[in-house]
DNA sequence: TCTGGGGTCCTAGGACCC
DNA sequence: TCTGGGGTCCTAGGACCC
């Protein structure tokens, strides 16, 4: 059983060739990002912060440098604690508000809000080489992608490939990324992470148990803190303990999650690199500098959401059949309400109706974050189903609901739609 | 670590249908 | 009328990911 998984009777691997997946990540994308259009930055501890603004004391670190988190900056930390750790380097300066005389400049670091727009533009660069490497490519996040390289490469030669696909992006981007090459997505993914920062590991069909075994259950792909210390309690500690545990008490108590962890943690996964489909969901939400009982400003975030929430819909050409609220009370608590409507709409003024009436409900509760979001998308596909009524959404729309009026005119589907779900 | 924002998937109970 | 089994949809919450 040492020698990994081969049941009699089927053939074995040499038929169906292992895929080769490439799993690339970029480094510290955002603060690699200012880099870029500050090179004074380079080498430099750099914190890239979430609802931060330059001398304020909010938000959360969303990326940090390797040389800002050697003084214990760590992203998802409120921007708070990192300031502690690492003063920013403009309180050197006199007049700035936190100014401190005793501050060396070894001991700062530069401090910048997230600038999404300009970080997806240097994204789109680097995807257009993935795309121009690959057959095909799978976008999960703004930094991070896997590709199926399987008939453009061999395992022989795989990890000249992945320097090939590394080197491009730094040279025509400027940007360092990590890649990981395996024959699954999962493992894929733990090699790009491997030896990062700049890393490039190979992990090869016949490698792929000695590869896991080592690792510390939190290193697989879906195991959070959570679940990480469910598995300690349970005696697993690394992947080839898991590997070698009976599967079934990991069913019983992890469901679904238990027998996709077993596999994983074994090297079986069959999934294969695919485009990623249409969202699922929008959503906006903000937090409040501290807890908010007023019912006031709380309405008017909801919304604001509301309306950005809708209109991102309308510019990916979505409709809706759902809005929902959230509403996080101290210390932590968050509480979601929702509501489904008979039919998909693309309707503002109803997304905001909908959001204030399930809001409702904490409009006197102290409150530190509202959110607003619109879910059971439907995206109408390529113009043409709009002239055949109801042909192109199947589904529950009720076919006479989706009369003449709203067919006849897709650009302002406003007024037709308002009476047809105001109840 | 006193906690930002945008997502995905899973689970569990209840309503409702046949 | 007191009751089986299967399926789907809706809602709320939770874990996780970047």
């Amino acid at each position: 059983m040492a020698d990994g998984p081969r049941l009699p009777g089927i053939e074995d691997e040499e038929d169906e060739e292992d895929p080769i997946v490439l799993h690339v990540d970029a480094d510290c994308f955002y603060a690699a990002c200012e880099r870029l259009r500050e090179p004074e930055l380079r080498g430099e501890p750099v914190v890239v912060g979430m609802g931060y603004e330059p001398g304020e004391t909010n938000g959360a670190v969303a990326t940090a440098s390797y040389e800002a988190r050697e003084f214990g900056v760590e992203s998802a930390q409120a921007i708070s604690t990192a300031l502690e750790r690492l003063p920013r380097r403009a309180a050197l300066s006199p007049d700035a508000d936190d100014y401190d005389p005793d501050l060396e400049p070894a001991d700062t670091g530069h401090y910048r809000p997230v600038d999404l727009d300009y970080y997806e533009s240097v994204a789109s660069d680097v995807q257009e080489i993935l795309h121009d490497c690959a057959d095909v490519v799978r976008e999960v996040s703004i930094d991070e992608a896997y590709l199926e390289v399987t008939d453009r490469t061999a395992w022989e030669v795989a990890d000249g490939f992945a320097r090939h696909v590394k080197d491009r992006i730094r040279r025509e981007v400027g940007i360092v990324v990590s890649v990981g090459a395996a024959p699954t997505m999962s493992a894929a993914k733990i090699a790009s992470d491997f030896d990062k920062p700049d890393g490039l590991t190979v992990v090869r069909p016949g490698e792929l148990s000695e590869f896991l075994a080592p690792l510390e259950v939190d290193l697989l792909h879906g195991v959070g803190p959570v679940t990480a210390r469910e598995l300690r309690e349970m005696d697993l500690e690394t992947a080839g303990d898991v590997a070698a545990a009976d599967p079934e008490p990991l069913v019983e108590r992890f469901g679904e999650r238990g027998r996709e962890l077993y596999d994983r943690a074994r090297g079986d996964d069959d999934r294969r690199v695919e485009p990623k489909g249409d969202p699922k969901s929008f959503s906006r939400e903000s937090a409040f500098a501290e807890p908010v009982s007023e019912p006031g400003p709380k309405y008017e975030q909801i919304e604001t959401l509301a309306a950005a929430v809708a209109d991102r819909a309308r510019r990916e050409g979505a409709l809706y059949r759902t809005v929902g609220v959230k509403a996080v009370e101290p210390p932590f608590e968050v509480n979601t309400r929702e509501r489904s409507l008979p039919g998909p709409i693309d309707e503002p003024e109803l997304v905001e109706e909908i959001a204030r009436e399930l809001f409702a409900e904490f409009e006197r509760d102290p409150v530190r974050k509202v959110g607003v979001r619109v879910a059971n998308l439907e995206f109408a596909a390529a113009d043409q189903t709009s002239l055949d009524g109801w042909a192109g959404t199947p589904g529950d729309a009720d076919p006479a609901s989706r009369s003449d009026a709203e067919a006849g005119d897709r650009s302002n589907p406003d007024e037709e739609q308002s009476s047809l779900f105001d109840f």
